[in-house]
DNA sequence: TAGATTGTTAATCGATTAACAATC
DNA sequence: TAGATTGTTAATCGATTAACAATC
Protein backbone atom coordinates (compact mmCIF):
# COMPACT_ATOMS: atom_id res chain seq x y z
CA UNK A 1 0.00 0.00 0.00
CA UNK A 2 0.97 3.65 -0.91
CA UNK A 3 1.37 5.85 1.61
CA UNK A 4 1.19 9.05 0.31
CA UNK A 5 1.77 12.16 2.38
CA UNK A 6 -0.61 15.22 1.88
CA UNK A 7 0.31 18.91 1.21
CA UNK A 8 -0.68 21.49 4.03
CA UNK A 9 -4.63 21.64 3.46
CA UNK A 10 -3.60 25.94 3.59
CA UNK A 11 -0.94 25.48 0.63
CA UNK A 12 -3.40 22.94 -1.45
CA UNK A 13 -5.92 26.14 -1.35
CA UNK A 14 -3.65 28.48 -2.63
CA UNK A 15 -2.80 26.19 -6.23
CA UNK A 16 -6.58 27.41 -7.75
CA UNK A 17 -5.41 30.57 -7.30
CA UNK A 18 -1.83 30.48 -8.89
CA UNK A 19 -4.32 28.88 -11.40
CA UNK A 20 -6.41 31.53 -11.81
CA UNK A 21 -3.53 34.13 -11.69
CA UNK A 22 -1.42 31.76 -14.75
CA UNK A 23 -4.83 32.02 -16.50
CA UNK A 24 -4.64 35.61 -16.67
CA UNK A 25 -1.08 36.00 -17.44
CA UNK A 26 -1.88 33.48 -20.56
CA UNK A 27 -4.82 35.41 -21.47
CA UNK A 28 -2.36 38.19 -21.36
CA UNK A 29 0.19 36.72 -24.14
CA UNK A 30 2.77 36.51 -21.40
CA UNK A 31 4.51 32.47 -21.91
CA UNK A 32 7.25 33.23 -18.84
CA UNK A 33 6.47 34.15 -15.45
CA UNK A 34 9.03 34.19 -12.26
CA UNK A 35 7.75 33.95 -8.25
CA UNK A 36 8.13 37.41 -7.76
CA UNK A 37 5.82 38.43 -10.85
CA UNK A 38 3.12 36.01 -10.13
CA UNK A 39 3.47 37.24 -5.89
CA UNK A 40 3.47 40.95 -7.22
CA UNK A 41 0.31 39.97 -9.11
CA UNK A 42 -1.49 38.22 -5.84
CA UNK A 43 -0.16 40.50 -3.26
CA UNK A 44 1.74 37.82 -1.00
CA UNK A 45 5.63 36.91 -1.07
CA UNK A 46 7.62 35.03 -3.53
CA UNK A 47 9.00 32.78 -1.00
CA UNK A 48 5.82 31.23 -0.10
CA UNK A 49 5.28 30.55 -3.92
CA UNK A 50 8.64 29.17 -4.53
CA UNK A 51 7.79 27.15 -0.91
CA UNK A 52 4.10 25.98 -1.75
CA UNK A 53 5.13 24.84 -5.00
CA UNK A 54 8.12 22.63 -3.51
CA UNK A 55 5.96 20.51 -1.77
CA UNK A 56 4.86 19.27 -5.09
CA UNK A 57 8.10 19.13 -7.03
CA UNK A 58 9.93 21.59 -9.17
CA UNK A 59 8.73 23.54 -11.57
CA UNK A 60 10.88 26.51 -12.51
CA UNK A 61 14.09 27.20 -14.27
CA UNK A 62 17.24 28.84 -12.59
CA UNK A 63 17.57 32.31 -13.85
CA UNK A 64 14.56 32.01 -15.97
CA UNK A 65 11.42 31.65 -14.05
CA UNK A 66 8.15 29.29 -14.67
CA UNK A 67 6.69 28.62 -18.27
CA UNK A 68 3.19 29.63 -17.43
CA UNK A 69 1.53 26.58 -19.89
CA UNK A 70 3.65 24.03 -18.20
CA UNK A 71 2.81 25.44 -15.02
CA UNK A 72 -0.60 25.40 -15.35
CA UNK A 73 -0.51 21.80 -16.80
CA UNK A 74 1.34 20.66 -13.66
CA UNK A 75 -0.98 22.33 -10.85
CA UNK A 76 -3.86 20.87 -13.25
CA UNK A 77 -2.32 17.33 -13.39
CA UNK A 78 -1.39 18.18 -8.90
CA UNK A 79 -5.15 19.14 -8.37
CA UNK A 80 -6.76 15.72 -10.51
CA UNK A 81 -8.29 18.77 -12.81
CA UNK A 82 -6.65 16.95 -16.12
CA UNK A 83 -9.85 15.37 -16.51
CA UNK A 84 -13.48 16.39 -16.33
CA UNK A 85 -15.49 15.99 -13.43
CA UNK A 86 -19.53 15.57 -13.15
CA UNK A 87 -21.15 17.55 -10.36
CA UNK A 88 -24.96 17.87 -9.19
CA UNK A 89 -26.29 21.12 -7.98
CA UNK A 90 -29.30 20.57 -5.65
CA UNK A 91 -31.60 23.55 -4.89
CA UNK A 92 -33.49 25.46 -7.72
CA UNK A 93 -33.88 28.78 -5.89
CA UNK A 94 -31.88 31.87 -7.21
CA UNK A 95 -28.49 30.48 -6.17
CA UNK A 96 -28.92 26.91 -7.92
CA UNK A 97 -30.85 29.00 -11.08
CA UNK A 98 -27.18 31.18 -11.04
CA UNK A 99 -25.20 27.93 -10.89
CA UNK A 100 -27.52 26.34 -13.46
CA UNK A 101 -26.60 29.02 -16.12
CA UNK A 102 -23.16 29.59 -15.16
CA UNK A 103 -20.68 28.95 -18.16
CA UNK A 104 -17.13 28.82 -16.21
CA UNK A 105 -17.30 25.28 -15.06
CA UNK A 106 -16.21 23.38 -18.51
CA UNK A 107 -13.35 25.68 -18.27
CA UNK A 108 -11.67 24.73 -14.98
CA UNK A 109 -12.75 21.09 -14.79
CA UNK A 110 -16.12 20.55 -13.93
CA UNK A 111 -19.36 20.04 -15.68
CA UNK A 112 -22.90 20.21 -14.37
CA UNK A 113 -24.71 16.71 -15.14
CA UNK A 114 -27.68 16.99 -13.68
CA UNK A 115 -30.08 19.61 -11.33
CA UNK A 116 -32.37 18.74 -8.57
CA UNK A 117 -35.23 20.09 -6.85
CA UNK A 118 -38.04 18.82 -4.46
CA UNK A 119 -40.35 21.64 -5.80
CA UNK A 120 -43.54 19.75 -7.76
CA UNK A 121 -43.82 23.04 -9.76
CA UNK A 122 -40.28 22.86 -10.33
CA UNK A 123 -39.55 18.99 -11.43
CA UNK A 124 -39.57 18.72 -15.02
CA UNK A 125 -39.42 22.18 -15.35
CA UNK A 126 -36.06 23.64 -17.92
CA UNK A 127 -33.44 25.64 -16.52
CA UNK A 128 -30.91 26.49 -18.71
CA UNK A 129 -29.80 23.08 -20.67
CA UNK A 130 -31.36 21.05 -17.95
CA UNK A 131 -34.48 19.27 -17.04
CA UNK A 132 -35.12 19.25 -13.02
CA UNK A 133 -35.16 16.37 -11.53
CA UNK A 134 -36.77 15.42 -8.04
CA UNK A 135 -34.67 15.08 -5.49
CA UNK A 136 -35.95 12.03 -4.50
CA UNK A 137 -33.98 10.14 -7.68
CA UNK A 138 -31.06 11.98 -6.35
CA UNK A 139 -28.83 9.10 -4.69
CA UNK A 140 -29.85 6.61 -7.36
CA UNK A 141 -29.08 9.18 -9.68
CA UNK A 142 -25.07 10.41 -7.90
CA UNK A 143 -24.50 6.54 -7.63
CA UNK A 144 -24.85 5.43 -11.40
CA UNK A 145 -23.22 8.52 -12.64
CA UNK A 146 -20.35 8.14 -9.76
CA UNK A 147 -20.73 11.29 -9.27
CA UNK A 148 -17.53 12.88 -6.20
CA UNK A 149 -18.42 16.66 -6.42
CA UNK A 150 -21.96 18.64 -5.77
CA UNK A 151 -23.39 21.99 -4.99
CA UNK A 152 -25.53 22.35 -2.26
CA UNK A 153 -28.08 25.60 -2.88
CA UNK A 154 -31.25 24.21 -0.74
CA UNK A 155 -32.52 25.88 2.43
CA UNK A 156 -30.50 26.20 5.42
CA UNK A 157 -32.81 23.64 7.16
CA UNK A 158 -32.95 21.13 4.35
CA UNK A 159 -28.58 21.15 3.73
CA UNK A 160 -27.96 18.60 6.16
CA UNK A 161 -30.63 16.21 5.25
CA UNK A 162 -29.51 16.57 1.54
CA UNK A 163 -25.98 16.47 1.94
CA UNK A 164 -26.37 12.88 3.84
CA UNK A 165 -28.22 12.10 0.57
CA UNK A 166 -25.26 13.04 -1.80
CA UNK A 167 -23.21 11.11 0.96
CA UNK A 168 -24.99 7.86 0.19
CA UNK A 169 -24.68 8.06 -2.76
CA UNK A 170 -20.93 8.31 -3.00
CA UNK A 171 -20.43 12.42 -3.11
CA UNK A 172 -17.21 13.22 -1.37
CA UNK A 173 -16.89 16.85 -1.74
CA UNK A 174 -19.51 19.25 -1.39
CA UNK A 175 -19.81 23.14 -1.81
CA UNK A 176 -22.70 24.50 0.47
CA UNK A 177 -24.31 27.87 -0.61
CA UNK A 178 -26.50 27.35 2.50
CA UNK A 179 -25.43 29.19 5.88
CA UNK A 180 -25.03 26.51 7.79
CA UNK A 181 -22.38 24.12 9.41
CA UNK A 182 -22.89 20.53 8.25
CA UNK A 183 -22.07 17.77 10.08
CA UNK A 184 -20.40 14.91 7.96
CA UNK A 185 -17.96 11.79 8.04
CA UNK A 186 -14.10 12.37 7.84
CA UNK A 187 -13.91 11.35 4.38
CA UNK A 188 -15.99 13.79 2.71
CA UNK A 189 -14.90 17.38 2.40
CA UNK A 190 -17.34 20.95 2.56
CA UNK A 191 -16.74 24.12 1.95
CA UNK A 192 -18.56 26.91 2.66
CA UNK A 193 -19.79 29.93 0.11
CA UNK A 194 -21.20 32.41 2.38
CA UNK A 195 -20.83 35.86 1.09
CA UNK A 196 -22.63 37.50 3.97
CA UNK A 197 -20.26 36.10 6.20
CA UNK A 198 -17.19 37.87 4.12
CA UNK A 199 -18.93 41.24 4.34
CA UNK A 200 -19.29 41.10 7.90
CA UNK A 201 -15.77 40.43 7.90
CA UNK A 202 -14.69 43.49 6.10
CA UNK A 203 -16.94 45.52 7.86
CA UNK A 204 -15.30 44.68 11.09
CA UNK A 205 -12.63 47.34 9.64
CA UNK A 206 -14.91 49.98 8.69
CA UNK A 207 -14.73 53.21 10.95
CA UNK B 1 -5.30 59.75 18.18
CA UNK B 2 -6.56 57.09 20.05
CA UNK B 3 -4.66 53.29 18.62
CA UNK B 4 -6.56 51.05 17.68
CA UNK B 5 -5.07 47.27 17.70
CA UNK B 6 -6.88 45.04 15.66
CA UNK B 7 -7.65 41.56 16.91
CA UNK B 8 -5.62 39.27 13.95
CA UNK B 9 -7.68 38.75 10.73
CA UNK B 10 -7.96 34.86 10.83
CA UNK B 11 -9.74 35.17 13.92
CA UNK B 12 -12.00 38.66 13.06
CA UNK B 13 -12.73 35.91 9.58
CA UNK B 14 -14.15 33.39 12.61
CA UNK B 15 -16.55 36.10 13.87
CA UNK B 16 -19.49 36.01 11.29
CA UNK B 17 -19.00 31.71 11.78
CA UNK B 18 -19.66 31.85 15.37
CA UNK B 19 -22.41 34.30 14.63
CA UNK B 20 -24.50 31.66 12.20
CA UNK B 21 -23.76 28.75 14.60
CA UNK B 22 -25.46 31.29 17.49
CA UNK B 23 -28.33 31.87 14.70
CA UNK B 24 -28.98 28.46 14.24
CA UNK B 25 -28.74 27.52 17.83
CA UNK B 26 -31.41 30.49 18.58
CA UNK B 27 -33.45 29.37 16.21
CA UNK B 28 -33.11 25.87 17.80
CA UNK B 29 -34.74 27.29 21.01
CA UNK B 30 -31.26 27.21 22.24
CA UNK B 31 -30.11 30.35 24.92
CA UNK B 32 -27.55 29.01 26.81
CA UNK B 33 -24.43 27.10 25.24
CA UNK B 34 -20.77 26.82 26.37
CA UNK B 35 -17.59 27.05 24.31
CA UNK B 36 -17.39 23.17 23.68
CA UNK B 37 -21.17 22.93 22.44
CA UNK B 38 -20.18 25.70 20.03
CA UNK B 39 -17.05 23.32 18.91
CA UNK B 40 -18.55 20.44 18.75
CA UNK B 41 -21.20 22.08 16.24
CA UNK B 42 -18.51 23.62 14.02
CA UNK B 43 -15.94 20.72 14.11
CA UNK B 44 -13.45 22.92 16.16
CA UNK B 45 -11.48 23.17 19.32
CA UNK B 46 -13.33 24.60 22.45
CA UNK B 47 -9.78 26.49 23.10
CA UNK B 48 -9.80 27.65 20.07
CA UNK B 49 -13.43 29.48 20.42
CA UNK B 50 -12.32 30.97 24.13
CA UNK B 51 -9.14 32.37 22.96
CA UNK B 52 -10.45 34.17 19.89
CA UNK B 53 -13.29 35.83 22.59
CA UNK B 54 -10.81 36.77 24.63
CA UNK B 55 -9.45 39.35 21.95
CA UNK B 56 -12.19 40.70 22.00
CA UNK B 57 -13.57 41.04 25.76
CA UNK B 58 -15.35 38.75 28.70
CA UNK B 59 -18.64 36.86 27.36
CA UNK B 60 -19.44 34.21 29.31
CA UNK B 61 -19.80 32.98 33.04
CA UNK B 62 -17.81 30.78 34.69
CA UNK B 63 -19.76 27.03 35.46
CA UNK B 64 -22.83 28.20 32.82
CA UNK B 65 -21.12 29.30 29.45
CA UNK B 66 -22.43 31.99 27.32
CA UNK B 67 -26.23 33.46 26.81
CA UNK B 68 -26.93 32.93 23.08
CA UNK B 69 -28.78 36.15 22.54
CA UNK B 70 -25.86 38.06 24.62
CA UNK B 71 -23.21 36.68 22.50
CA UNK B 72 -24.64 37.29 19.09
CA UNK B 73 -25.17 40.86 20.37
CA UNK B 74 -21.99 41.70 21.17
CA UNK B 75 -20.37 40.14 18.31
CA UNK B 76 -22.31 41.73 16.44
CA UNK B 77 -21.47 45.09 18.02
CA UNK B 78 -17.48 44.12 17.84
CA UNK B 79 -18.09 43.56 13.84
CA UNK B 80 -20.32 46.77 13.26
CA UNK B 81 -22.95 44.98 12.42
CA UNK B 82 -25.69 47.14 14.89
CA UNK B 83 -26.48 49.08 12.30
CA UNK B 84 -27.71 48.02 8.68
CA UNK B 85 -25.16 49.02 5.58
CA UNK B 86 -26.20 49.74 2.13
CA UNK B 87 -24.78 47.73 -0.51
CA UNK B 88 -24.72 48.51 -4.13
CA UNK B 89 -24.29 45.00 -6.70
CA UNK B 90 -22.29 45.56 -9.96
CA UNK B 91 -23.18 43.42 -13.01
CA UNK B 92 -26.75 41.96 -13.77
CA UNK B 93 -25.70 38.71 -15.17
CA UNK B 94 -26.38 35.54 -13.55
CA UNK B 95 -24.90 35.83 -10.42
CA UNK B 96 -25.66 39.55 -10.35
CA UNK B 97 -29.42 38.42 -10.78
CA UNK B 98 -29.25 35.86 -7.97
CA UNK B 99 -28.20 38.61 -5.52
CA UNK B 100 -30.58 40.70 -6.55
CA UNK B 101 -33.26 38.44 -5.77
CA UNK B 102 -31.26 37.01 -2.41
CA UNK B 103 -33.84 37.56 0.78
CA UNK B 104 -30.87 36.88 3.57
CA UNK B 105 -28.98 40.08 3.59
CA UNK B 106 -31.31 42.54 5.76
CA UNK B 107 -31.24 40.05 8.73
CA UNK B 108 -27.70 39.70 8.88
CA UNK B 109 -26.83 43.69 8.53
CA UNK B 110 -26.90 44.32 4.78
CA UNK B 111 -29.33 46.02 2.45
CA UNK B 112 -28.62 46.01 -1.17
CA UNK B 113 -30.25 49.72 -2.16
CA UNK B 114 -28.70 49.36 -5.86
CA UNK B 115 -28.12 47.62 -9.07
CA UNK B 116 -25.85 48.65 -12.31
CA UNK B 117 -24.82 47.26 -15.50
CA UNK B 118 -23.44 48.52 -18.60
CA UNK B 119 -25.21 46.94 -21.28
CA UNK B 120 -27.66 49.40 -22.63
CA UNK B 121 -30.53 46.47 -23.30
CA UNK B 122 -30.57 45.31 -19.43
CA UNK B 123 -30.50 49.53 -18.41
CA UNK B 124 -33.82 50.74 -16.81
CA UNK B 125 -35.49 47.14 -16.36
CA UNK B 126 -36.65 45.68 -13.16
CA UNK B 127 -34.73 43.15 -11.43
CA UNK B 128 -36.29 41.71 -8.79
CA UNK B 129 -37.04 45.46 -6.02
CA UNK B 130 -34.66 46.99 -8.56
CA UNK B 131 -34.57 49.09 -11.24
CA UNK B 132 -31.06 48.60 -13.23
CA UNK B 133 -29.07 51.93 -12.96
CA UNK B 134 -26.28 52.55 -16.06
CA UNK B 135 -22.77 51.97 -14.55
CA UNK B 136 -21.98 55.45 -15.72
CA UNK B 137 -24.02 57.05 -12.73
CA UNK B 138 -22.00 54.15 -10.04
CA UNK B 139 -19.47 56.75 -8.93
CA UNK B 140 -21.76 59.36 -7.79
CA UNK B 141 -24.82 57.15 -6.64
CA UNK B 142 -21.95 55.46 -3.92
CA UNK B 143 -20.65 58.95 -3.39
CA UNK B 144 -23.86 60.65 -2.64
CA UNK B 145 -25.72 57.89 -0.58
CA UNK B 146 -22.19 57.15 1.47
CA UNK B 147 -22.12 53.55 0.33
CA UNK B 148 -19.06 51.31 1.96
CA UNK B 149 -19.76 48.02 0.45
CA UNK B 150 -20.22 46.58 -3.12
CA UNK B 151 -20.73 43.23 -4.48
CA UNK B 152 -18.59 42.96 -8.12
CA UNK B 153 -20.14 40.49 -10.33
CA UNK B 154 -19.04 41.75 -13.65
CA UNK B 155 -17.13 39.58 -16.76
CA UNK B 156 -13.68 38.80 -15.07
CA UNK B 157 -12.10 41.78 -17.82
CA UNK B 158 -14.10 44.40 -16.31
CA UNK B 159 -13.36 43.67 -12.47
CA UNK B 160 -10.69 46.35 -12.08
CA UNK B 161 -11.87 49.34 -13.43
CA UNK B 162 -14.73 48.49 -11.92
CA UNK B 163 -13.49 48.33 -8.72
CA UNK B 164 -11.51 51.39 -9.56
CA UNK B 165 -14.96 53.55 -9.71
CA UNK B 166 -16.41 51.80 -6.33
CA UNK B 167 -13.35 53.13 -4.76
CA UNK B 168 -13.02 57.03 -6.30
CA UNK B 169 -16.90 57.02 -4.81
CA UNK B 170 -15.60 55.70 -1.56
CA UNK B 171 -16.30 52.13 -1.16
CA UNK B 172 -13.87 49.95 1.27
CA UNK B 173 -14.76 46.86 1.19
CA UNK B 174 -15.71 44.68 -2.35
CA UNK B 175 -17.05 41.34 -2.68
CA UNK B 176 -15.17 40.21 -5.96
CA UNK B 177 -17.05 37.13 -7.55
CA UNK B 178 -15.05 38.00 -10.41
CA UNK B 179 -12.20 34.90 -10.74
CA UNK B 180 -9.57 37.59 -11.19
CA UNK B 181 -7.17 39.33 -8.61
CA UNK B 182 -7.96 43.03 -7.78
CA UNK B 183 -5.21 45.50 -7.16
CA UNK B 184 -6.23 47.90 -4.57
CA UNK B 185 -5.23 50.84 -2.56
CA UNK B 186 -3.99 49.50 1.61
CA UNK B 187 -7.44 50.58 2.85
CA UNK B 188 -9.98 48.55 0.76
CA UNK B 189 -10.48 45.40 1.81
CA UNK B 190 -11.05 42.51 -0.79
CA UNK B 191 -12.32 39.27 -0.68
CA UNK B 192 -13.36 36.88 -3.53
CA UNK B 193 -15.75 34.29 -3.94
CA UNK B 194 -14.78 31.81 -6.31
CA UNK B 195 -17.01 28.57 -6.20
CA UNK B 196 -14.77 26.65 -8.75
CA UNK B 197 -11.58 27.14 -6.72
CA UNK B 198 -13.44 25.42 -3.97
CA UNK B 199 -13.98 22.44 -6.37
CA UNK B 200 -10.58 22.22 -7.46
CA UNK B 201 -8.93 22.78 -3.95
CA UNK B 202 -11.73 19.40 -2.97
CA UNK B 203 -10.08 17.56 -6.12
CA UNK B 204 -6.53 17.50 -4.91
CA UNK B 205 -7.66 14.83 -1.90
CA UNK B 206 -10.33 12.88 -4.34
CA UNK B 207 -9.04 9.17 -5.27
C1' DT C 1 -20.92 23.08 48.58
C1' DA C 2 -19.67 20.37 44.27
C1' DG C 3 -19.57 20.60 39.48
C1' DA C 4 -18.94 23.02 35.45
C1' DT C 5 -16.91 26.22 32.50
C1' DT C 6 -14.60 30.44 31.76
C1' DG C 7 -10.42 33.34 30.61
C1' DT C 8 -5.55 33.05 30.39
C1' DT C 9 -0.89 31.32 30.46
C1' DA C 10 2.63 28.59 28.64
C1' DA C 11 3.85 24.97 25.47
C1' DT C 12 3.44 23.19 21.08
C1' DC C 13 2.81 23.19 16.54
C1' DG C 14 2.85 24.92 11.93
C1' DA C 15 3.30 28.57 8.50
C1' DT C 16 5.83 32.38 6.61
C1' DT C 17 9.92 34.77 5.57
C1' DA C 18 14.77 35.68 4.75
C1' DA C 19 18.81 34.30 2.92
C1' DC C 20 21.73 31.96 -0.17
C1' DA C 21 24.06 28.12 -2.67
C1' DA C 22 23.05 26.01 -6.91
C1' DT C 23 22.54 26.67 -11.59
C1' DC C 24 20.33 28.05 -15.91
C1' DT D 1 30.65 34.87 -18.41
C1' DA D 2 27.38 37.88 -15.58
C1' DG D 3 22.83 38.26 -14.11
C1' DA D 4 18.75 36.30 -12.66
C1' DT D 5 15.91 33.19 -10.30
C1' DT D 6 15.10 28.78 -8.47
C1' DG D 7 14.64 25.32 -4.58
C1' DT D 8 15.78 24.74 0.13
C1' DT D 9 17.41 25.60 4.75
C1' DA D 10 17.14 27.87 8.98
C1' DA D 11 15.12 31.57 11.57
C1' DT D 12 11.17 33.96 12.72
C1' DC D 13 6.69 34.68 13.48
C1' DG D 14 2.04 33.58 14.65
C1' DA D 15 -1.72 30.42 15.61
C1' DT D 16 -3.52 26.50 18.05
C1' DT D 17 -3.81 23.58 21.92
C1' DA D 18 -3.44 21.94 26.62
C1' DA D 19 -3.83 22.83 31.17
C1' DC D 20 -5.55 25.02 35.15
C1' DA D 21 -6.58 28.67 38.60
C1' DA D 22 -10.49 31.50 39.17
C1' DT D 23 -15.19 31.58 40.02
C1' DC D 24 -20.10 31.24 39.02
Amino acid sequence: MTIHKHAPDIVVGRLPVYLRALSAMQAAGKHVTSSQELADWLGISSAQIRKDLSHFGEFGKQGTGYSVAMLQERLRHILHLDREWPVVVVGMGNIGNAIAHYTGFERRGFRVVGVFDNDPSKIGARIGAFVVQDTASLISFVREHDIRHAMLAVPAEHAQSVADMLIEGGVVAILNYAPINLVVPPHVRVEYIDPVAHLQKMTYYIS
